[in-house]
DNA sequence: GTCCGGTGAG
DNA sequence: CTCACGGGAC
């Protein structure tokens, strides 16, 4: 039942189906932090046109964040919705790299992840993908996805900080590793393991729990 | 548990 | 029209 071999059952199909991802889309650093908060519950389609909106006004850049409105980035950002939230968490999050000497030195912090999920819009799920997507360092990312389809082909329930062991104890340390499998996972519970699946031409048809029925 | 919120697919 | 979306704070 929770046999953590089949983890890389699971990645080999999925990256058979789907291929390479090479997740995150970005031209540096900073825009994936950006990214990170404006993809909190908003499908990756509207973050595309505020990243636009802000590179188009120079805006991804934490001086030019801190520097500027929160009205100004509201409009800016206003296609990834919860504007008024997330316009407040960039301001944050461009503090907080400046106050502690830009990403070069914030990235090789011991604590990146306690120092992350200190400023305040950035919770387990956004700090991990900074971490693994922007400084590079293995974190599995734990995502609605990543439960609902580990629940569906493995039956395997727990919390984030639990499935996020469960991931990490039973794969390699590798960071390209779990890059690759968290994008796959997202593109798998896109396309085929929605909240009403489509089964019988999944992927993972043949090794999943639920599937199977 | 509730709220935040524009966007696109169906 | 309804619904989900690469969550987090309270």
């Amino acid at each position: 039942m929770c046999n953590g071999n089949k983890l890389m059952d699971i990645y080999k199909l999925l990256k058979n189906r789907f291929g390479e991802q090479n997740w995150w889309p970005a031209e540096s650093e900073f825009e994936m932090m950006v990214g990170a908060i404006l993809t909190q519950n908003v499908s990756w389609n509207n973050v595309e046109i505020a990243i636009e909106n802000l590179k188009d006004d120079e805006m991804l850049d934490p001086l030019a964040i801190k520097n500027s409105t929160l009205k100004k980035i509201q409009e800016l950002i206003k296609p990834t919705g919860f504007y008024k939230q997330k316009s407040k968490r960039l301001k944050r999050l461009a503090r907080a790299v400046i106050e502690n000497g830009g990403l070069n030195t914030l990235f090789k912090k011991d604590n990146l992840r306690e120092f992350l999920l200190n400023v305040k819009g950035i919770g387990p799920e956004t700090a991990d993908s900074i971490i693994l997507y922007a400084a590079e360092r293995p974190k599995f990312v734990i995502d609605s996805y990543t439960k609902r389809i580990l629940k569906r082909v493995m039956n395997h329930e727990g919390n984030y900080q639990e499935l996020q062991r469960f991931f990490e104890s039973n794969l390699n340390t590798d960071s390209k590793l779990y890059q690759e499998y968290h994008a796959l996972i997202v593109e798998l519970g896109k396309t085929y393991c929605k909240k009403n699946p489509i089964c019988d031409s999944c992927p993972l048809i043949e090794i999943c729990e639920f599937g199977k029925k």
